[in-house]
DNA sequence: ATGCCTTACGTTATACGTAATTATT
DNA sequence: AATAATTACGTATAACGTAAGGCAT
């Protein structure tokens, strides 16, 4: 049977006119892809090329032969793409939630348990991550909603709650807590990658700048220089700046979450052992 | 990129099972077999079995890559038929014609014009000639009807007149001439691939028996030993059998036919140098 | 004179077979 | 013990590159 390698090469040929070009560009001499031509002609049983002496050039069969090795390179570059794919997909797990801190946990508990697999992590919205976790995109989510079908298997994960973290000189530092609205108009310190906590934060406090941060680290640090109010919360705990400020419990039932854990039944085997913070 | 012969020996461990079973049958050794699978993989970069030590088994990446591979053989064999098959085809010339005699001629004539042809010839219906010609099934065809569109080259190339021989004692031996209706009742030896005689004598002698025979030596042998009627024309001419036989010339019109020879302007390149016997 | 393809020939690299190893039934 | 797959190693064959030749533009 004649070889892929062959096909290509003919490919080649068409595609840099002459056979010393195409040698060229497929990194062997002039002669071996010579006879490699004529290897795939023998092997065919059939002439592909006009031979005027000094050049090549397909003929009738030669061009039905150029489209069936197109069919051919297609198929099997889409055979090694699509397997490529299939087993990437099969050894990462994705996992997708509304907010940032139940990930830092669970996905090295997941990698521990699973540690021949990638584990990625995105923060999503709340109808993104049902469609996701439905079509497959998702092997786990994250939310703030238990609700769920039969195939589903919800776990109660963790709890998080919301902070405000004041300098001692500020206003509003002698509370026992306080809610969102007290906090309204004033600017404020904000992580970026917080996911839903944004949304019920504009939310309530439609009068106040949010100075938003990529960087952790560089988050910490305005932190700790300014005076400015930010955002902390139980689990994100007490950060470097925590000396220097208050922690003011936000009592807003919105920003005091339940996370839930989901995944398919079908998936039990791979995540029954994850265990909940609470 | 990976080969077909890999792909080849895919589908040899699906069929025999096991590799070594596989190797046996592909007529390479096992650990042969065993390294080139393993390229295979590497190609890939997917692992398509689970090696249970003792065992190999598709995993679900090899049992997608059979399906690719059986489509890629498939398509490749395709293209090694179809290829074979067109050239064939634009090698050889088919000549049809509804009866033997023209053929006798025409196929050494144009043996002779194009000696790197293969020259293939067969004897058809009007009707079937007229539409091989059209679609290309036949380059040249011969039919006793001159009518041609104007695409198409027509040649008066030679006359067939029928006779019938008889034994110097049939009471019908002296006549000068005879029409089929004379013969009508009797008996008479036929030569079986003589196409279009056939269905007219048919027609015009009912109550006739023909006595068929396909091997033109057997039927020379029983023309020269039995005192059965039988047939012969212009073209035939005189067989070993006539010194001791009367021929008899037939008046039917059917039976006196000029035969012309038709093929497409398109090739008249090829066929214009074909000379008429008449 | 240069470009392009083929043939010839010595060399290399890849894939092979033999033998040994490990594991399973 | 027999079957099956992998690993190791020396070998052979098939494809390669270099060199040379022929034939065009």
């Amino acid at each position: 049977m004649f070889e892929l390698n062959q096909l290509e090469q003919l490919l080649a040929i068409e595609k840099y006119k002459t056979l010393s070009n195409a040698a060229e560009h497929l990194n062997i001499s002039q002669p071996a892809l010579s006879r490699s031509i004529q290897r795939l002609e023998e092997e065919l049983e059939v002439t592909l090329f006009k031979r005027q002496k000094n050049r090549l050039t397909f003929n009738e069969d030669g061009i039905s032969a150029l489209e069936y090795a197109r069919r051919i390179m297609e198929l099997s570059n889409e055979m090694k793409d699509s397997l490529i794919t299939a087993s990437k997909a099969r050894r990462t797990i994705s996992i997708g939630s509304i907010a940032p801190a139940p990930i830092w946990t669970l996905t090295p508990e997941v990698s521990k348990l699973h540690p021949e697999m990638s584990i990625q992590s995105e923060i999503e919205t709340h109808d993104k991550l049902e469609k996701g976790l439905k079509d497959d995109t998702y092997q786990i989510i994250i939310t703030n909603d238990p609700a769920a079908d039969n195939d589903t298997v919800v776990i109660d994960y963790c709890e998080e709650d919301l902070y405000v973290t004041l300098p001692p000189a500020h206003p509003l530092a002698g509370r026992d807590s306080l809610y969102l609205a007290d906090l309204n108009g004033q600017s404020i310190l904000q992580y970026s990658k917080v996911g839903f906590w944004l949304d019920i934060c504009k939310a309530k406090m439609p009068d106040s700048m949010f100075i938003m941060q990529d960087e952790f680290d560089t988050l910490n640090e305005l932190r700790r220089t300014s005076a400015l109010p930010a955002f902390a919360t139980n689990i994100t705990g007490s950060t470097p700046s925590s000396e220097h400020r208050v922690m003011v419990p936000l009592l807003d039932d919105e920003v005091n979450v339940i996370f839930y854990l989901k995944y398919k039944k079908a998936n039990r085997k791979m995540f029954k052992d994850i265990s909940p913070l609470t």
